[in-house]
DNA sequence: AGCTAAATGAAAATTGTTTCTAATTATAAA
DNA sequence: TTTATAATTAGAAACAATTTTCATTTAGCT
């Protein structure tokens, strides 16, 4: 089943422009998280021209459903990623130093961490980070 | 038992000067994580001048270590914390929102991502990055 | 079709961080 | 204790990524 970018985008109370549908199509394109300078780049692409803070807007608005996904980079750079399975639920994401490509990652710990802040610390949890990096198999060798 | 910064630095094959001691007290005397800029005003107040360069350099070498961890916040600037018990081995922080202060949490669930990354996905893990925001007790309410 | 709030473009500013070179300093060796 | 040398620092400047501003355009309702 194909992804309906027009009602994903109305989710997030947005309106539905032609460089939205098309920030969307770019990375559900991709395998692989991208920065938003590439993401800019193929923007120009297909629209000639388009301002880079168009795409930061559009990219920082988009993430904050479940379909894009903002990647902390050990660099402390920012990238995203089009979220193919983020109806599977929460989940995290262990990400390729070196092909930049994602996987899901089943497991979440959070229902333990909460416990432990909840429960021993009594403060509450407002959002949590938890990223994995490293070598996908393909990269391994 | 106090922390002997001198050999701390030492450990980190780094010469002991006058300003990495004074980043250590700095972030030693407080339990909240600050930033960059901060510690150079801090360090102003000690040294009359300091470059921020500089200020910036020993933070980085320093968090080589567990003494001194970069705490990656919900904004993406940087801050630091000293890690009052580095001694308890690996444990993740749970950060508050308000107050900046640091508390520990005891659980980490790298095993079980070990567990899926290296057998599910056949990957290899570099580094994690697992990072807990929220209110403390005190600024709950 | 017309209205209104939201989205965009363009240029510039801002922010955080790093690079460079020369001068200084900590450390190990003599 | 002095010397050698390799690491550290200051200072200025450069840099890159991101954000602000404001005028113009566009999407989505009525």
């Amino acid at each position: 089943m194909a992804i309906d970018f027009h009602s994903s985008i109305k989710t997030l109370n947005l309106k539905v422009t032609p460089k939205r549908l098309a920030i969307l199509d770019i990375l559900a394109s991709e395998m692989a998280y991208v920065s938003p300078e590439e993401v800019w780049r193929k923007m120009k692409e297909r629209f000639g021209k388009i301002g880079l803070p168009t795409v930061y807007r559009n990219l920082e608005d988009l993430a904050q459903g479940d379909l894009i996904i903002k990647i902390i980079h050990p660099d402390r750079k920012l990238y995203y990623y089009f979220c193919h399975n983020s109806e599977n639920g929460h989940h995290h994401h262990f990400i390729c130093l070196t092909c930049r490509k994602v996987e899901d990652l089943d497991f979440c710990g959070l229902e333990e961490i909460k416990k432990e802040v909840e429960g021993h610390l009594k403060g509450s949890i407002v959002s949590h980070l938890i990223q994995v990096y490293g070598l996908c198999r393909g990269c391994k060798q």
